[in-house]
Order: C-alpha cells, then structure tokens, then sequence
DNA sequence: GGTCTATAAAGACTACAGTCTATTTTTTAT
DNA sequence: ATAAAAAATAGACTGTAGTCTTTATAGACC
C-alpha cells in the first residue's frame, strides 16, 4: 500500500476522472454525458479514461460498490433479538430504500441493464451474500426455516427476489415502488401463496 | 387486411431483413453482425431497415414474440384437471425450456438487457399474463391459494419470479439452467421457506 | 547523471447504431 | 393521362463508445 509519486499522480488522475463523471452525470443524466465531455471537463484524455475504467457504465460501478458501506451500517444498527426473517425482511427494505433514494434509478438500471457491470452483482463474495448467509443460517439453525434448501440456495432465492424487484422498477412504465413490491415478495416467499 | 401493391412489396421487404437478419445472427452471433451487413446481404438499406424495424434488437423482439404460439400449444395440451398450483409449475418449467432450447440465450439476453425491447416484458396483456391470471383465479377460488394477494399481484410475483430466474441465467458466469431454477424458486414462492 | 524500461496519458482513429435528406415508386384525385 | 401527395427506399452523414499508436514521465539499474 505504499505508492510511489507517479502512481499517487495516476490514482489522482482517476479520482479526477470519476469525480467529474459523476458530477456530470447528476447534473444532465448518464445518458446526456458524453466520454469525450467527461475527459474535456476533467483535463484528462481517452487514454486516461480508459487506462482507470473498463466502460463508461464502470464509473456507476465504483459508486454502486460503496453500497458495502451502507451494509456495514445497516449491520451495526441491527437489534441483534430480532428474528432472522425479521432482519432479511428490514435488510431488504432499508436496502430499496438506499437504492432508490441515495444511488438512483438510472445508475441502477445502467448496471443492471449492462451484461459487463452486472456480473458483478452475481459475484457471491459480495457483501450482501455473507450477510444473507448469515441471516438464513441463523434462522436455520432456531428452526425458523426450512431445511428443504441449503443455505446457498436460500441466498440465491432471496437474492433473486431483490433482483427481480429492482428489474421491474426499470421496465414498468407506472412508477413501481421497489420498497412496496420488495415487501411483498418476501411476504410471498416466506409465507407461501398456498392455502395448508 | 386487404393490401395493396405497395404494402406487399413493403412487406416482402421487411420479410426479407427480418430472415437475412435472423439468419446472420444465427451463424454468427448477434454481436458479431452489424445493421450494414443485414441491409447488404438483403439487398435493402439502412432507410428501408430502420422503416420497419426501431432498432437492431427489435428483430430478436419480433421473433420473440412467436412465444405467444408455444403459449397457445401449451394450454391446448395441459390436462384440465390438473391443480391450479401444478398447472404453472408445468406452464414455467416448460416456458423455460421454450426459451432455452428454441429461442436461446443470446436472444433472450439481447431483449432482457435492452431497455426499449424489454419495456415488452412489462406488458401485462401478453399472453403470459392473461394464462397466469386464469389459473392464478382459479386457484384462488378452488381455496388453493391464499386470498392475502389480488390475482394481479399473484401474477407480478410469479412472473417476477421468471423474469428474476431469466436475468440471472444470464449474469451468472458458472452455467445456470434456468428449468431447473425456476423449480426451485416456486417451489419456495408455493410453499413459503418458513417453517410453521 | 545517463540509458533503459515500465507505466500513464494524449489524442487521432475506427466501428457501428441510428438519423436525415434526397430520390424513387405508388396511389389518389381531377 | 397528369399533377400532387404519400409511402418506401437509398445511402450519405452524425454521434459516440471504445481502440490503437504515439509521446511523456518517472522509477531502476549501472
């Protein structure tokens, strides 16, 4: 971790780069910025663009990533007493709610909607699915849910259900709220829609 | 539906894009055609090609649309007296191999990832969702399924369960079998994964 | 301190989806 | 038949993400 001049000058530069490319894109829209403006507006060029980022959809990649901060706060301030349903239920909520309020519907859909940036979210070392695993392994182990599925499973199901949540925000023309149809879901999933 | 000459020539002519176009993509993959090459090999040109088509991926959209075919097949062979519960098991795990087998996943994906083309995916009166709703109805009032949810928000969370399983098909890297997956996932959707 | 190498940055260039204007073809009205 | 209007098609042009080649800069080794 100790950088010599030239690449604290290079990680300066990329710092410059994303700073601005956020800037931009919170003031006219992701779709509305241009490279080439963000490389003008920034006094970098082409080739330092791209020797940091992989695809313009990358920036919105390192903003979403600091989502890993917002879990850790999240964990923090959880009631450890609560049951583990209750703590994927208030996860999944408080985690709509981040998305929706703080990083935004366009930054969600630009990664969600691009194959490169969104496989990252099927990377299971993610923070979300330690935390996951955690609940549902707890809640296993009280006998709070079923043993019909491993833990992996479980997590992907879960999981799937965010994901599926937030890919209807983007394609439903009426507004859907991702926090409303979230609670839903899992309403669904843990409960069943079958009559017993 | 009485054409004259002229629409039938206009129609001949988008015949032709669309089955040069399908047929490049086939060969060699979507990505690896360009809207030059179709308009070349079919004897046609960009002002004919984006006339009958909003963009390249809408091609994959129109051939998309044959599902409603396999839909309409499908409900013609299900044996009625099946339960409502098993009646969209089977209607999933059959769509899935549908999509799997005839249509493919770079279909598949090119229309998920497209934010104009999967706008489709949100219409609630394709044939999907009017299958769902009946047996989803039926269901409810043979006392199957729980009355906690409307028949419209049964039908979001199913097909969100599809589309859910769909998009991840696509963004996992280690091969997901999306007939498989969806088992799963209604599976825990019919029964709940509590344990009560 | 000079040469050699590796990394970063510059910016010209390419590829390609999609637009725009011009031209041809067909229909309609007289 | 002929002029005007409408529809379809041709293909030149534009915008922009991403690549490639060149140049600058800094560290390393003698």
């Amino acid at each position: 971790m100790t950088l010599n001049a030239k690449q604290k000058k290079a990680l300066k530069t990329k710092k410059r780069i994303l700073e601005t490319a956020l800037e931009l894109f919170s003031q006219k829209g992701y779709n509305q910025v241009t490279v080439d403006e963000i490389v003008e507006k920034s006094k970098t060029s082409k080739g330092a663009f791209y020797g940091h980022f992989a695809s313009k959809s990358e920036i919105f990649l390192e903003k979403f990533k600091e989502i890993d901060n917002f879990y850790d706060e999240f964990c923090k301030t959880l009631p450890n007493e609560l049951s583990a349903k209750e703590k994927i239920i208030r996860l999944s909520i408080t985690q709509m709610k981040y998305l929706k309020n703080d990083l935004g519907k366009e930054l969600m859909q630009t990664i969600y909607m691009n194959p490169q940036s969104a496989k990252f979210l099927a990377d299971t070392n993610r923070r979300l699915y330690h935390i996951l695993e955690n609940y549902l392994q707890e809640g296993q182990e009280k006998g709070e849910f079923t043993k019909d599925f491993s833990i992996q499973e479980l997590a992907m199901i879960i999981s799937r259900c965010m994901r599926g949540t937030l890919y209807d925000w983007f394609i439903f023309e009426k507004e859907l709220d991702p926090v409303i149809e979230i609670e839903k879901m899992l309403q669904a999933v843990f409960q069943g829609i079958e009559k017993y």
